[in-house]
DNA sequence: AATTAAGTGGACACGGTGTCCGTTTAAGAC
DNA sequence: GTCTTAAACGGACACCGTGTCCACTTAATT
């Protein structure tokens, strides 16, 4: 994956970089992360970080990714209703649950990969987004290209901080997204 | 509104300021706009911007605030189906209909108005709220409170944004939402 | 041990932020 | 019309983060 050779500082650097940024994005807003601070804190030139990563929000996807990959994997080959075989609707309530419990655990690193509207530049987002068009087709939903994007929606995360804040709990957000995943896939 | 009495240099500068701005959100990425360029493009020091605006936001709602309250009086007192008096799917329907006219007329400022979760703190956003959340009640659907922020998220200016550079029309866009209201609330 | 290419880190120029305060100017009193 | 005063103005200032550049260091190879 990251061509072939790595050299012992550079490893080590990396894993440095990589645990420094952990807690910062865990520890404050993680929108407010820096290069710079992450440097300061893992005690790595700005050059050195810049040389890997463009900005902050790389670095958050860097951590993520693994967890996001996993998911996908289930997605493509696990068992049902997560992965194929349940019908529709349930798979997409599985989708959501999933999706819920991952942004419970990560939010912190899901906003500081998302500078904006680099959510969707992003290459997990047209994942997520062709599995849910799939799950309409097989419904026969029309217009699924549309209404994907609207499905998706709610599980950016300002706006599952913004519940969390208001004193949802997680539970409640995933029933109210299984709610709307059984309506508009009924089955 | 404004504590009575403005004085007329102040009153031509916060219109030079609006109008400079207005160009500028419209211009160029909106998420981009900075203080100091307004300053330079209204002919106004920094000190007068920020005596009135505290960041580039602000000022973009100050330009938004006569649309978004035009809508808010038509849902509350408008001819159904956006005002009251037509079914809760069909209002819900119309609703999505309003606001998908409204972005695709002013994104610029939308995005110009929202950094970050700036989106939920807004006053409009807690209006937009309370309606849907009294025609989920009115439908008589269960977990309105964590339902509500789901069906609101589509209309994030992001999500509308990245749609319309997907190809989709604002027709289509609309199309997918009317679908949605009408599944989440038959009728 | 010598070579070399990758990796490092700090300095630099730039641009935006938010505040502070000396100066200007509109509005009301007489 | 002048005077007074408080509001409004605008530029300077100190600070911080960015992204680049390049002289130096260090790991790997022969």
């Amino acid at each position: 994956m990251t061509g072939r050779k790595e050299r012992a500082d550079a490893a080590r650097n990396r894993a440095k970089v990589l645990a420094a940024a952990a807690v910062l994005f865990a520890d404050k807003d993680p929108r407010t992360v820096t290069m710079e601070e992450i440097a300061r804190a893992a005690g790595v030139g700005r050059g050195t970080l810049y040389r890997r990563y463009p900005d902050p929000a790389s670095i958050a996807s860097a951590l993520l990714d693994e967890h996001e990959r996993s998911l996908q994997r289930e997605l493509l080959q696990g068992e049902p209703p997560l992965g194929p075989g349940a019908p529709p609707g349930d798979r997409l309530a599985a989708f959501y649950a999933a999706m819920t419990a991952l942004m419970e655990r990560h939010v912190h690193l899901v906003l500081g990969a998302e500078t904006g509207r680099t959510r969707f530049d992003a290459g997990a987002y047209g994942f997520w987004r062709a599995h849910v068009i799939a799950l309409l087709r097989a419904a026969g939903t029309p217009g699924p290209d549309a209404l994907a994007d609207a499905l998706l929606a709610p599980l950016a995360p300002e706006v599952f901080t913004h519940q969390r804040e208001r004193g949802l709990t997680t539970g409640q957000i995933a029933e109210g997204l299984t709610l709307l995943a059984h309506r508009v896939l009924p089955g």
